[in-house]
RNA sequence: GCGCUCAUCGUCUAGCCUGGCCUAGGACACCGGCCUUUCACGCCGGCGACGGGGGUUCGAAUCCCCCUGGGCGUACCA
């Protein structure tokens, strides 16, 4: 074990998005290769917008994606004991005050200060007033230094600096008597001994806030390390009218975890020229002086060919386990169909999804063909009877039926009658799928059976035109 | 507005710190070809970028400055 201590910390107020699963991800690859501790910490201070589904929401999309945590999940509202006595302790030194501005006078001094072209920061009128009746009702806001700067060695971004006076005495304690994120998170964070702070780049700005604190606390400062948002196609933040943008939609959608980590840790982070990454190698490789400082375009094409990848490389067996919910969607139960393996394998690489593997498998469970127009029109045509017979004649003729026998009656079909491919080939594959691409014939033929192939070419033969 | 920050093909990126090996490499997408029993896979090839302007230097994608553009923040949200 290491002394490395990561966190990730999402607030439970809808599921688990693309750039919260990479700054997960970071995290847990930081942890793994250093043999430190990952914690989870759920940040629900903000009562009214947290919600249980989006922490299960949250749990789930991690546990898909095999990001186990190795303390908590923690929750900051069963915590607010702590923060309490921390804002006593600080009200006691004098390092925060009460403060009875109104949130109307607030806003109405922002929007002035803005009209005047100054800083919409809080003027501090309670700051050097005497003590404030605790009994009034009143925020509690952290006594801010106004001189000099606070800097930090970002271990992504290099050194940052903001001049004091660019901040102001910001709120720890609502009206209400909860703690605000600033407050809670170093509170948290040091309590739980983070030793790195990896975030999201919006927090850049939150870092020069929360030091200050951490040394009013007495505690030690950690070391922090922002990593870059992921924007959409147009360059504006991620959101929904990007496409999906919750890690499970892409689940049901039929990408593999193992997929969606690939693609997210290479969004921001690099290796040489390597693409593919196993999460072992990723425990392995991954280090932060190889993250990006800048922001990264969401692609959801090089997901899609990283899942087709995943696919064409996956397990069989897993794949078809994976397949059945996939089918079953479709209303399609596997059970008492081909062997699901033997579909998974004819299929593997012409599906880039699970839910196109699904579509492109309906036709290994359908009782009846549906033909495509076009493909029947072309393929079934009166003079390919007398071929298809042939075909059917050899394939009951053989004793057994394997990819290897199919393909042996074919050639000896072939020999015997002088058939060329093209006379019967494209119609086995419409009499079998209804359409005109699939996998082989001879393929679909030794998954399908004899019994059930020459149905359907018999099928076919009814409504040659 | 102010503060922070970023800037290489359409996109993800290598290269930048330690200038010359860069006529800028890889990947996705796209286009073309090959393979082929269709569709895919695969293979080969093509298209395609150092945001602009000043410096420094024999030499700059690499160092410096300015401009422009993007992102984030500026809440009794997190």
């Amino acid at each position: 074990m290491s002394n490395l201590r990561v966190r990730f910390a999402p607030s439970p107020t809808g599921y688990l998005h693309i750039g919260g699963a990479r700054t997960a991800l970071f995290n847990y690859l930081l942890a793994k290769k250093e043999q430190g501790t990952f914690v989870l910490r759920i940040e629900d201070t903000d009562v009214a917008r947290s919600t249980r589904e989006s922490v299960d929401a949250i749990l789930q999309a991690m546990d898909w994606l095999g990001l186990s945590c190795d303390e908590g999940p923690f929750y900051q509202s069963e915590r607010f004991e702590l923060y309490q006595e921390k804002i006593e302790q600080l009200l006691a030194e004098g390092k925060a005050y009460r403060c009875t501005c109104t949130p109307e006078e607030l806003e109405e001094k922002r929007n002035r200060a803005l009209a005047e072209g100054g800083k919409p920061k809080y003027d501090g009128t309670c700051r050097d007033r005497a003590a404030q009746d605790a009994d009034l009702p009143h925020v509690v806001r952290f006594r801010f230094p106004q001189q000099g700067e606070t800097s930090f060695n970002d271990r992504i971004k290099g050194v940052i600096r903001f001049a004091n006076d660019e901040l102001d005495d910001l709120i720890i304690r609502r009206t209400d008597g909860t703690p605000t994120y600033n407050f809670v998170v170093v509170v948290d964070d040091a309590t739980m001994g983070i030793s790195l702070v990896v975030r999201g780049d919006d927090h850049v700005n939150n870092t020069p806030r929360q030091i200050p604190m951490y040394e009013a606390l007495g505690f030690p400062v950690p070391e922090f390390a922002h990593v870059p948002m992921i924007l959409g196609a147009d360059k504006s933040r991620l959101s929904k009218r990007h496409g999906a943008t919750s890690v499970m939609a892409y689940r049901d959608l039929g990408y593999l975890p193992e997929a969606m980590v690939n693609y997210l840790v290479r969004l921001g982070w690099s290796y040489g020229d390597e693409e593919i990454f196993s999460m072992d190698e990723l425990i392995e490789k991954f280090s932060l002086e190889n993250v990006g400082k800048s922001a990264g375009v969401f692609n959801p094409d090089k997901l899609l060919w990283l899942n087709a990848h995943y696919i064409k490389t996956g397990d069989v067996g897993r794949l078809a386990g994976l397949l059945r919910g996939h089918l079953l969607e479709l209303g399609i139960d596997a059970d008492g169909g081909p062997v699901l393996e033997a579909v998974v394998r004819s299929l593997q690489e012409r599906a880039q999804t699970l839910v196109e593997m699904a579509e492109g498998a309906r036709f290994y469970f359908a009782g009846k063909i549906e033909y495509d127009d076009k493909a029947r029109a072309k393929c079934l045509t009166a003079d390919k009877k007398e071929p298809l017979l042939e075909v059917v004649r050899h394939l009951e003729a053989m004793r057994e039926c394997t990819l290897e026998s199919v393909e042996n009656a074919f050639a000896a079909m072939m020999a015997a009658t002088g058939l060329k491919f093209g006379q019967f080939g494209p119609a086995v594959r419409v009499a079998l799928t209804g359409s005109m691409s699939s996998p082989s014939n001879y393929e679909m033929i030794a998954i399908l059976g004899v019994e059930e192939s020459c149905r359907r070419i018999r099928a076919a033969i009814e409504v040659l035109e």
